[in-house]
DNA sequence: GCCAACGTTGGC
DNA sequence: GCCAACGTTGGC
């Protein structure tokens, strides 16, 4: 089992978009970046758990966690002229672009800042801390744990 | 809105 | 394959 954490702008699917999911779990979609990608094809593995990261907001900065309920699959997006998603290179043969299936597991009572992480000297080599722009990240176990002890705090 | 840190594109 | 120009991410 290995840990993540994944990006997200809330306006446009936050913890709580995640949490009122109908059937349970929703679509983690619309990576078109290759590091991302290989990480997501290659790498998260059902039953995953993940820090789900609020992006490009207010105050930025980890909002809860979930857990992979489906491994990667072709994401359908690339397929749809209609979404920004949208990639006309890509194919079902050969689809370029991959998306997991994830279901809320905890929303913390308040996002846990940024800001605050980068104070935390255990945390200093988050990838999240170190590469700003990746969209999908591995956590290390001492980093969940920190990071989750912090929410709850 | 600004800007730094990347990633991508495309000419050569 | 190099590299300049351009685009995107994402914090502030």
């Amino acid at each position: 089992m290995n840990y993540w954490l994944f990006k997200s702008e809330p306006d446009e699917y936050s913890i709580d978009d995640l949490f009122a999911e109908a059937d349970g779990s929703g679509r983690w979609d619309g990576i078109r970046n290759y590091q991302a990608r290989n990480l997501l094809r290659d790498a998260v593995s059902e039953g995953d758990q993940v820090l789900f990261y609020h992006s490009s907001c207010k105050v930025p900065g980890v909002a809860g966690t979930a857990r992979v309920v489906r491994a990667a699959y072709p994401d359908p997006a690339q397929f749809d002229t209609h979404s920004p998603y949208h990639d006309p290179k890509s194919t079902a043969e050969a689809p370029r672009w991959f998306c997991v299936d994830i279901a809320p597991l905890a929303r913390f009572d308040e996002v846990l800042p940024l800001a605050r992480l980068k104070q935390e000297p255990a945390l200093e080599d988050m990838v999240l801390l170190r590469q700003g722009r990746l969209s999908v990240q591995p956590v290390t176990a001492a980093q969940w744990r920190a990071v989750t002890r912090l929410a709850q705090a």
